[in-house]
DNA sequence: TGTACATCAGTGAACGCGCGTTCACTGATGTAC
DNA sequence: TGTACATCAGTGAACGCGCGTTCACTGATGTAC
């Protein structure tokens, strides 16, 4: 076996990546602790072990424990932007399309229990203002279409009034059946169109 | 000073509740806490040390951790009932107070983060069934409003789906505000029973 | 009223645990001559 | 092509920490005689 090829010794597991590799192997394995335990339950220790590299290791790619964090959730909101953007094209923008955006945010969030609260639980390093998170290249997307959807001329001030009811509605349902208080019902998932009757 | 007057020397705090105030002192202690620290940070030898005992004398009023965490969650879930009951009576019942009820859930979110976060979180002790949630209580005096508001005949699963959509927009708005993600504003909360002008 | 005793809510010491982070190190890699 | 050397991604040992929980205990309280 040629030691040359930039892989690495075989007794040698902690070195067994490409160079680089090692920093996207620990956000892989952190995303993956994350379907099994909450954002609370991963640790650093526990993120390295399952890469198989000594805790030590990590401190080459990430500064500490919260960067690597921070690593997850831009991760997340890729995830969470690109879901709800594909299912915008896919219904073909539109009222249709805003509906579907809404219905891609639950189930990412169904599928991403853990990652999703701490996406929408971590603010971001450089805090800029008090309100720009991870979330909001996502949420930029959503504030697009209300704008869209509204007759022109609609002052900014309720165009977000408007998104911010949007998102709630959208934000509550997903976290509501995280959390097992509605159950996770893909009807009611249809259902999130339906004005109230009165 | 009597020593027999049913408080405890001096000298020695650890006894200085009548009978049976520690389990309550403890519980205050834990909910006051959670006004500074998140549920996670949350530490049994912490609510100890606030009471002022040691952390064994827990074990005489809790078997464990978690079912002191069920305690405040309980005191939780009534206070989130009494907040919607009192809006709702103080509104004269109706549409009106329907959703008054939804104002006073996210103010008393508001008031109450880490408190509610935990609440909404942590299942009982006993499942009975899968969401069978402290916040049933609360809950169903929600469903109970949302049935008297649709016209009579409604099927029980129009009606639940409704309760799901309401109760979505509401505990939504909620989450994002104590998460950062839309801003804690008073005329947002008042913008609740917008409909989407689309 | 006085004394012996069971009760039981508290104590402090100790346990084992996993954590994030620091430290001095090693040894393979790629580079300069 | 061969050798000396700087680089740097990894190592394992160690740190101090706070945690939940167990243990054997103590000493005041209230009760029975």
């Amino acid at each position: 076996m040629s030691l040359t090829d930039n892989t690495v010794n075989i007794e040698n597991v902690g070195k067994m990546f490409h160079h680089g590799d090692l920093r996207a192997a620990l956000i892989r394995a952190g995303l993956d602790l994350l379907h099994t335990r909450s954002a609370d339950g991963v640790s650093l220790r526990e993120i390295a072990r399952k890469v198989g590299v000594s805790p030590t290791a990590v401190y080459r790619h990430f500064p500490n424990k919260q960067s690597l964090l921070y690593a997850l959730c831009e991760h997340a909101a890729d995830g969470l932007y690109a879901a709800q953007a594909e299912a915008m094209a896919a219904a073909g923008g539109g009222l249709v399309g805003f509906i579907e955006t809404g219905k891609a945010y639950i189930r990412y969030a169904i599928a991403n229990p853990a990652l999703f609260r701490l996406l929408m639980t971590t603010r971001p390093p450089n805090e800029v203002s008090e309100l720009d998170s991870h979330v909001s290249a996502a949420m930029r997307l959503l504030g697009d279409n209300v704008l869209s959807l509204l007759p022109p001329g609609t002052s900014r001030q309720t165009a977000r009034t408007f998104v911010a009811l949007a998102w709630s509605k959208v934000h509550g349902m997903a976290m509501l059946m995280l959390d097992g208080q509605i159950p996770i019902d893909e009807a009611l998932i249809e259902a999130l169109s339906l004005e109230m009757p009165f």
